[in-house]
Formats: C-alpha cells, sequence, structure tokens
DNA sequence: GATATTACTTGATTTACGTCAAGTTCAAAA
DNA sequence: TTTTGAACTTGACGTAAATCAAGTAATATC
C-alpha cells in the first residue's frame, strides 16, 4: 500500500500526467517500477536493451553521449519530475546515452510497452504528450540557436539564473561538479573557474567553500554578455 | 479537382500522414489551403497571429528569429515535405519566428484549429506525430551537445556530406547563399569562405564558380576535425 | 593522524575564429 | 555594352577561450 502511495505520488510529479482523473492516475501508477539508485551508480548504459522509460521521484541524473571520437557530451540533466524516453517511444533498440545519478536518486520505471498501450487509451495522456514535446522542441531549437552565438559568459551566467530560480534560492550549492558544468555549458574546468571568479570580482555573485554560491546581482548577471 | 489532387499529393509528402487510408488522407486535403511565395516574399513574420501550420509542397523556407540584441539567427532550414508548427500546437499566440522563402516555393497550409481537431479524432495521426517530435527531439539534442564541442570546419564538413546525401549527388549546387550558411551554421561568411578553400586544397571538394560543389572525398569530409 | 586521490585554481601559451577592410567576381539593370 | 550593387574572397589583426602545466585545497583511504 505504501509503494502504491509512493508510486501515485511519483507519477503526479509529471506533468504530462497531470490534470488526469484520480482512476487514471491510479492505473498509471500500477505500471510503475519503484527503484533507487546509488550516487554514482548507472540508471542505464548506452548499449542496454531500451525498454523503459524513466521518471526521477527525487535526486538529478546525468544523460551523456560518447561521439565517434571517444568525447562524452551531456545531453541532458534531469531533475525531480523529469521524464526520460519519450523521444524514442516507436523506435524500439539499444539506447544510444548513458545516465548516471549525480546525487542518491529514486527512479519510477515504466516499460516502453506499456507506455504504448497507455498512449493508445488514454487521449488525454497522448495530447498531454504532443503538448509536452512540441514545448520541448520549440524549446530545444531556439536554445539550439542562441548556443552558436551566445559566449561561455553568458551561458554560464543564464545557467547560475535559471538553477537560481528552479531551487526557488538566490543562495545555493552548485548541483553539478565543475567537470560536469564544464560538459554541460561546452567549456572546460578551467574556463569555468575564471568565469566565476570575474563575476565574483565584479560582484555578481559570491563563491563560499568549493560548490557554494550566492547570487548578488541576478540583474547584473543576465545582461553579461563576455 | 486538379487543386484537390495537388493538396493531396502535398498532404502524402509529409511523414505523419503516411501510412494513412484514402479517406483520411482526402478528408485532411480538404483542410488545405495552398498559396504561392515568391522567392525573398516571407511565409510568415513574427508578430503575425499563429494561427496555421504550414507544410511545404516544394521549395526551400528559412525560419529566422532576431534576438533581443537585434542578431538573426537561422532557427530552421525547411525543406520539400517538411512540417513547420508542430511545436506550438496548444500554445496560441504571436510567432516567434519569421519564414522567408529562399526560393519560389509552394506552402500548404492548414488552420491549427483544424489540425487540433484532426489530432483528437485520429489516433493514428496523433500516434505519428508522437513519433514524429520524439525523433526530432532526439536529433536536436544530440545536435545541441553536438554544436557545443565541434569546430566550424567539422559542422561545415557535416553540412556538405549531408546535403550530398539528402539531394543523392555528390555535385550540387550549394542551396543557401554562404551568408545564409553561415547563420545556419553559426559562423560569418569570411570563415565558410575559408574552410571551404582549406577543403579544396585538401582535396577533399571542388569548387566550380560561385555555388557549385563537388564531393571528392566524403570519408575525409567526415574526418574532419578542424 | 598521514598519505593518496580527486577536485579545483591560476598562469602561460596557443589557436580558432570573429571582425574590419580592401579588393574581386558575378549578375542584373540601364 | 557599361554600370551598379551584391555576393564573395583574401589579408591583417584582435580576442575569447582551449590547452598545457604547475600548484593548492578538499576529500577519501589507510
Amino acid at each position: 500500500m505504501l509503494k502504491h502511495h509512493d508510486a501515485i505520488a511519483c507519477v503526479k510529479l509529471v506533468p504530462i500526467f497531470q490534470q488526469l482523473d484520480h482512476q487514471t492516475v491510479a492505473s498509471i501508477a500500477d505500471l510503475v517500477q519503484e527503484r533507487h539508485v546509488k550516487k554514482g551508480e548507472f540508471v542505464f548504459l548506452a548499449g542496454d536493451e531500451d525498454e523503459s522509460l524513466s521518471i526521477i521521484a527525487h535526486g538529478q541524473v546525468k544523460v551523456t553521449q560518447s561521439t565517434a571520437s571517444g568525447r562524452e557530451q551531456l545531453i541532458r540533466l534531469l531533475q525531480t519530475g523529469d521524464f526520460d524516453g519519450e523521444s524514442g517511444l516507436f523506435e524500439p533498440g539499444e539506447r544510444q546515452t548513458s545516465a548516471e545519478a549525480l546525487t542518491d536518486a529514486q527512479v519510477c520505471q515504466i516499460s516502453r510497452h506499456d507506455f504504448q498501450a497507455l498512449l493508445q487509451r488514454s487521449q488525454p495522456v497522448a495530447l498531454n504528450m504532443l503538448n509536452a514535446l512540441g514545448k520541448r522542441v520549440a524549446q530545444l531549437e531556439a536554445q539550439a540557436a542562441a548556443t552558436l552565438t551566445t559566449s561561455v559568459g553568458e551561458r554560464l551566467a543564464n545557467y547560475l539564473v535559471e538553477t537560481s530560480s528552479a531551487l526557488g534560492e538566490t543562495e545555493y550549492d552548485l548541483p553539478l561538479q565543475k567537470k560536469d558544468l564544464a560538459l554541460y555549458l561546452g567549456t572546460s574546468p578551467e574556463t569555468i573557474s575564471r568565469k566565476l571568479g570575474q563575476f565574483a570580482s565584479q560582484g555578481l555573485i559570491k563563491q563560499q567553500g568549493r560548490n557554494h554560491i550566492s547570487l548578488l546581482d541576478i540583474d547584473g548577471l543576465m545582461m553579461v554578455n563576455g
């Protein structure tokens, strides 16, 4: 019973499952397998059979891909409530990406087969999903274009502000270590370190210890362009 | 009658409308408005009411967005058979992007309202659409990650090979003028010019006249990294 | 506690690429 | 044809940021 209660909570976290009646939510929760993943462990690996979709119930997970030239790329950062796997729904096969837990995490998984059946029997879920994917495409398109013409400083400042706004705090521990943050922003750890130092000397932020950061001037951060 | 025949042909171009029965296709074709757009004209402008979706029946259209700082960004290049507007389906409002015809073009338009109704009454269309959007997300994610860590030379070489493969020819006229190609690849016309010269001197390509290009060593192009 | 390992910082150097400027080729209009 | 203007090329230069290298702080292991 407790397990089921947790599964319902997990399902309700996900935007595409919101605004559904209780019965539908309960029927989705029945499909869910809960799983604990320790920091540093993998939720799945590239090359695995791609047979389930994951909801992050708690924690933080990085999704990476290796290029032909052996470089690791950070594709996506999954936070509580994020849903992964929707994009390859009707394309069974091997995973191209790996997902590693950056913190201890709890993940709810639904089998691809069950999810496809759900989409077919529940029009509201299908329409929510269309909506969510559409927004995602628009966001990715805008982001892709912006990335091409944006400096590292801008991307970093933007990341700091977005993270602050996601956490609802102007003071927080950076959820990524600098190596991963560098991957995420497409730069090097050295440059991250230097840019943060620069922001601090400009009075935009204050650094405390290795990871803790306070945003002192959010408007200033949003106007950074070098 | 002829018009209707054209509309059916146009609808059949689009992946999400394929593998449907003839009757459904015909009912979709009834919703379509055909429109000719001359080279240099706009299919729609940023700020327009966003009330219809467009299928490119013939020609080439560039979708751009202007940043706050006034810079133009090329978001997407639409080719014959491409479908635009799916991403903002349930978010009515003003267009953020403009679309300009790069060649004389024929565009089939469906009103947002009719398309939403179609999605609700035809499950096959909705599922095809989910599939298409999912693939698009995966592609954009991979591309976004690659963009961050990839040199202009790599992106250009990649573009040349992809275009060749899309056209089915190793020798072709570049469909974009260099200014637009530069926007698309996030670089400057000067750099494009230099990189092409470099590729030519390495025996990877041959340039003839202003726009014509022959790929001499596709494997070599795919291995470019500077 | 001491030591080893990993994360991070800081400095020096190099490089890719953007920008500015001066041509050159091409195409359309007169 | 000549002319005009746009697209393109080429060169010189400056700069953001990658890379290389050496050192310092934090964390983990013994």
